[in-house]
DNA sequence: GAAGTCACG
DNA sequence: ACGTACGTGACTTCA
């Protein structure tokens, strides 16, 4: 099909719309864009459906190189050659963005008939190299029914209790205003505390708080939590600046923000979420970033209160992966004794304790398990000596021998993180549980930090990977039943192990029930998915 | 727009 | 000798 702009001009009016519909909602016509996700929601708002196989070719060319941006014109430049004006290019983007509608019809559709025309070039191409790569299933099976679960989640949004989220401000900025006035008065000089530059030098030029205070790359003095820690018995100044950056942090990035991004149609907040950033094969969320919404302190958790349902007929229920990149990782490394532990569904970190310290699990107290813990977890993202010592603050030496002990305990595992670095080095890439891949360009790079760096993805990559895997699955599995079964209930977020739900109260019984099978069944691993489910009046306290 | 910092899994 | 744990996004300051 070729489209030119005089004869291939449509606007949105009476006529436009029965035609659009005819296509879109055609089973057999399939529908080749660039984020399809953005044009089903203004097909939904325009009642129209989209049927037919999809074949997006931002998110073809992010599984088949997914540490690269997926602009169309960098697709465009690298597959076809030719340079293409983009979205922003017409719009702007940031705070002064326009809308198509402020824009000269004619710029308009010369920009969309020249797109559709790449995008239809570009689908062959990819086809090819999706099909090379093993990535079709992938693609197909997962990625592509994705969009449409995302696409509704994002247009039900998500109910805010804004109300109590003002309260929260007005009390957090009177904190702030004390603390401020507090940490001036310690410096006896007046500056701006939220600026690191400035801090620096009063901590560390007029106060003269450390002998050797800690530079950053660009010879700045370091200013972040981890270094203020440090000198927290030296001077009461240090307290209060760290509290003064807490709560400004949940103020700006949280309580101010939130409200702000609430859309006045529907009452709600709507995200976006991205399914061509990461290098893993997790998502992405933006405006707001629902997925980095506090729950680890106090102050952050009446953020997370403010998540609530959208009516009094509705409860949110949130239901997490138990341990899942742990038990991705014993699955794939077959290792025995942590497959035992998961089978019996015992507390992973003490069975590790009780492995490292040749303890009985009922001699293994709260130090113990935590160090076993910052193992665990070291070891999925590929650990190095140094790094476990930052993180649980012992020596290097004592760090490696942590380590060698671990893996003389968990011989499988050692030799499943040495086997992933050797396939990577054979084949240049690493991959997930279905196949998704990492080039790894580094892996035979000279340079030595360069190349360990590449080695930690080749083991963390198919562990992260394999999990994003696995929840895309039931999440396409579980808006199937919503729908099959007619249902009131939304999932409306998800957050990495983490699915939530708007959920209509008297379809509870039925909405646990898909959930928990369609979780904990999404994918058949050597070892027992577990999922945790909780129902509440708002976000926290479904946890 | 880069750098620094910090919120999450 | 050198700098280091995996993956993200948002906000503020400053050049």
């Amino acid at each position: 099909m070729t489209c030119s702009t005089d004869n291939f001009y449509y606007r949105i009016n009476s006529n436009t719309i029965p035609f659009l519909k005819t296509i879109f909602e055609h089973k057999d016509i399939i529908k080749v864009g660039y984020d399809i996700k953005s044009s089903i929601k203004i097909l939904k708002s325009l009642e129209i459906e989209i049927n037919g196989d999809l074949f997006d070719v931002e998110i073809a060319n992010h599984l088949i190189n997914p540490d690269t941006r997926s602009s169309l014109n960098i697709i465009s430049e690298h597959y076809l050659n030719i340079s293409i004006q983009e979205q922003s290019d017409i719009v702007g983007k940031g705070k002064n963005i326009l809308s198509f509608f402020d824009i000269d019809e004619k710029i308009v559709s010369i920009y969309a008939c020249n797109n559709a025309e790449v995008i239809l070039k570009l689908q062959e191409l990819l086809n090819a190299d999706l099909l090379n790569n093993n990535l079709l299933e992938l693609f197909n099976q997962v990625e592509m029914p994705l969009i449409e679960v995302l696409a509704s989640m994002e247009l039900e949004g998500i109910a805010i209790n804004t109300d109590r989220l003002l309260e929260f401000s007005s009390e957090l900025n009177k904190k702030l205003i004390f603390l401020e006035r507090e940490i001036i008065n310690h410096a006896g000089v007046q500056f701006n505390v939220t600026s690191p530059k400035q801090l620096g030098e009063v901590l560390f030029e007029k106060m003269n708080l450390s002998e050797k205070p800690k530079k950053t790359k660009s010879g700045q003095y370091a200013t972040s939590e981890e270094e203020l820690t440090k000198y927290k018995d030296t001077h009461p100044i240090i307290n209060d600046v760290l509290s003064f950056r807490t709560i400004k942090k949940i103020l700006s990035t949280y309580v101010e923000a939130l409200p702000a991004l609430i859309n006045p149609d529907t009452g709600r907040i709507h995200t976006t979420f991205n399914q061509s950033v990461t290098s893993t094969g997790r998502l992405s969320s933006t405006k707001p970033n629902i997925q980095n919404i506090p729950i680890r302190t106090d102050l952050g958790m009446k953020v997370r209160e403010a998540f609530v349902p959208k009516n009094s007929d509705y409860l949110i229920l949130a239901a997490d992966y138990s341990q899942i990149e742990l038990r991705i990782m014993a699955s794939l490394s077959k290792d025995p004794a942590m497959i035992s532990a998961f089978k019996k569904n015992e507390d992973i970190h003490v069975a590790t304790a009780s492995k490292v310290y040749k303890l009985p699990k009922d001699k293994i107290d709260k130090t113990m398990r935590s160090s076993a813990k910052a193992v665990n977890f070291g070891i999925i993202y590929g650990i190095s000596a140094f790094g476990l010592s930052q993180n649980i603050g012992v020596s290097r030496k004592d760090a490696k021998k942590i380590i060698e002990n671990y893996f003389n305990e968990f011989p499988n595992i050692k030799e499943y993180m040495n086997l992933s670095i050797e396939n990577a080095k054979k084949t240049k890439y690493t991959q997930t549980l279905l196949g998704r891949k990492r080039f790894l360009r580094d892996i035979d790079s000279k340079n030595g930090m360069i190349r360990a760096m590449a080695e930690r993805n080749a083991i963390n990559t198919p562990i992260q990977g394999t999990a994003a895997d696995i929840i895309k699955v039931a999440m396409i599995n579980i808006e199937k039943q919503l729908i099959k079964n007619d249902m009131k209930s939304k999932m409306t977020m998800q957050v990495h192990d983490e699915l939530v739900f708007d959920m209509y109260k008297k379809e509870e019984r039925l909405l646990r029930n898909i959930i928990k099978q369609e979780m904990e069944g999404a994918i058949n691993l050597n070892v027992p998915l577990v999922v945790d489910i909780g129902v509440g009046e708002s976000w926290l306290s479904a946890h």
